[in-house]
DNA sequence: TTGCTCCTCACGTCACGTGAGGTGGC
DNA sequence: TTGCTCCTCACGTCACGTGAGGTGGC
């Protein structure tokens, strides 16, 4: 047996981390002596106390390191939550890279007023692509008038890439499009929706469209037609943040049938508790197999079914904006965002927040 | 003017985030009434708002974010912080690979202990290379009996690289050899200060050494003999944490003359607070245009010059396992680490605590 | 006996978020 | 007048670190 002392510094932990983790149920003493209080750690705790050292050095949340301890057995399991922790790092380091680059112009900007009105980052791409993004993404524009900044869709263009973002809250569509040329720095503005539309009404044709940004003003230009409009003033909710769930449960359905089924099926009527609206809600079911249906089964056994509720019209939109053959559905829990992806298309997709069945 | 809501709307930061920057003097009001105590912004603080957020959410700290608005108008300046801030962040990835692959080599020893034992990582490499990395960190190995784990070399092996670290507290030295093969999962070890002795008397010849680590057992290999031993047990400290200073002030010098005025120069006996040993201290100086001056210089004028105290015989130490030719230090503080680097090869170096000066 | 190790409990840190309870302006 | 926005102040969160004040074991 080791005193907490000994503990320490065997694993590489403090002292007070490790009357920490005791007190948190995390790493708990083999024996507490009931007279004196002391700590007295066995040898086999060594190893899980060297884990949680080396999880915690890379910033793993306690909640998660106690997760890891309890499922130790299972190697595919540890290495699943291990793999999304390290993909949330590489995340946030490209996150990072994005968000300094950003602030380079912006400082640029604030140094230079003048050249920089005078040079708008320039995009050239396929028109068609840029329409499908637009139509990717359209359907979750908010139209709430109290919400004005998400009345519109950030435009994200970074090294060779052009992002369309919607969100109202409720969902959120992505789009990336690949782009033939960009000119200038990275940027990013909110392009009010009837801007959206005038555009996408010039991109019904064959050609190259040229999307420009210079901070305050964005124009779309296609076939020798041109819709210009002002940038939204507010900014964009960080909505990377909402993207960070590494997904268990991946179903893989057909979006004809999906579409035939929702219509069909049963809703429940419920009252939506952030404004008090009233919306037809359809509850997905996943069994143990992975098999999803549509409407609440049959079978009242809820042993290890996932039951989620969702807007029906949103998800609709959702089906409909993702085109037609198969989808990827992620579905991970009854408060987790659902995610509508099509398949070998990681950048653009949509997710929905789920409504709490009660 | 804008109020706080139409400023966190402009901005991204939220009322909560604005009210503390506000008590933090991060971002105070342009104007607050003070019969209501309503926070009123100016339009020129809108730019800020948006810095600061896109600086928080990369993580930068409070206090480096202050630094960069006090500092907005020198582009150099700000352009360091960012950089020092996503090297950091890369580092962090970096590191957290290496933790996660230990503790992916952790769960699999714990899962399958037989195997493992019989399948050793085993490193091989020229064996002038091992002496040269031993040469590099030796000095610097701490002979405090109370510290045991000090009293040995950290050895990490991962991909194709083999690294050593010796620290006593009070400087720590780090060397990286060339190697030629590495077969087995990476690991670190802990090789006591005796072994790693016998293993360098080893050394001294021409052709190729092994190194191998099983978890327990360390064994050098070269030119037929053989050195054993037991790894030290406990936890090396995290020393990376350590080597996280962005320097400013990288002074080039020349190996034998600072060695001649270091001998030759004046020294303060110093009593060293965390043990009561008595050292010589050596002050070095930097004045304004990075010139470095061993000793006190006559002139009294402290303005722009920078003071750091050092243990004469460490730095001495550190100089003569640098080799020789040109060195490059890197002071920054008072009390930051000073730096002992050879030019042109960033993974092999030393730094060393400095004594504060009364 | 000295000096180290251990104990608990309270408070501090960092960057906010979340109410409670109350006021101000259209 | 209603409903939103703003205010302050206190407390919570996360993962510990840091004393204060006191005990235990060689």
């Amino acid at each position: 047996m080791r005193t907490i002392g000994q503990m320490a510094r065997a694993s590489g932990l403090s002292v007070s981390a490790l009357r920490f983790y005791d007190g948190a149920g995390i790493l708990v003493p083999a024996f507490v002596d009931p007279e004196t209080g002391y700590r007295w750690y066995g040898p086999e705790q060594v190893q899980p106390a060297q884990l949680v050292a080396g999880l915690r050095r890379v910033g793993m949340p306690l909640a998660e390191i106690a997760l890891v301890l309890r499922h130790r057995s299972d190697a595919a399991a540890v290495r699943r939550l291990l793999d999304i922790h390290l993909r949330r790092l590489e995340d946030g380091l490209a996150d990072a890279r994005r968000e300094l680059s950003r602030v380079h112009a912006l400082l640029d900007h604030e140094e230079n007023p003048m050249t920089f009105a005078r040079n708008p980052t320039r995009v050239t791409l396929v028109g068609a692509d840029l329409a499908a993004a637009v139509d990717c993404v359209r359907f979750a524009v908010s139209i709430d008038p109290e919400l004005p900044m998400l009345g519109g869709v950030l435009i994200e263009v970074e090294d060779a890439v052009l992002r369309l973002i919607a969100t109202d809250r409720y969902r959120l569509a992505v789009a990336e499009a690949r782009v033939g040329y960009v000119a200038g720095p990275p940027v990013t503005a909110v392009a009010p929706a009837d801007l959206l539309d005038r555009a996408r009404a010039l991109l019904d044709g064959d050609g190259e469209a040229t999307l420009a940004i210079d901070g305050a003003g964005i124009s779309v230009e296609a076939y020798g037609r041109r819709a210009h409009g002002q940038a939204l003033e507010n900014q964009f909710p960080d909505y990377r943040r909402l993207l960070r769930t590494g997904s268990r449960q991946q179903v893989t359905v057909n979006v004809a049938s999906l579409r035939e089924a929702l219509a069909a099926g049963p809703t429940r009527s419920v009252v939506r508790e952030q404004d008090g609206v009233r919306c037809d809600v359809t509850v997905l079911t996943v069994d143990a197999d992975g098999e999803l249906t549509v409407g609440t089964p049959d079978t009242r056994d809820a042993g290890d079914q996932l039951r989620i509720g969702v807007n029906r019209e949103f998800f609709l939109e959702a089906l409909v904006a993702s085109g037609h053959g198969q989808l990827v559905l992620e579905l991970d829990g009854p408060i987790t965002p659902l995610a509508v992806r099509i398949p070998g298309n990681t950048q653009t997709f949509s997710i929905l927040m789920p409504t709490v069945l009660s």
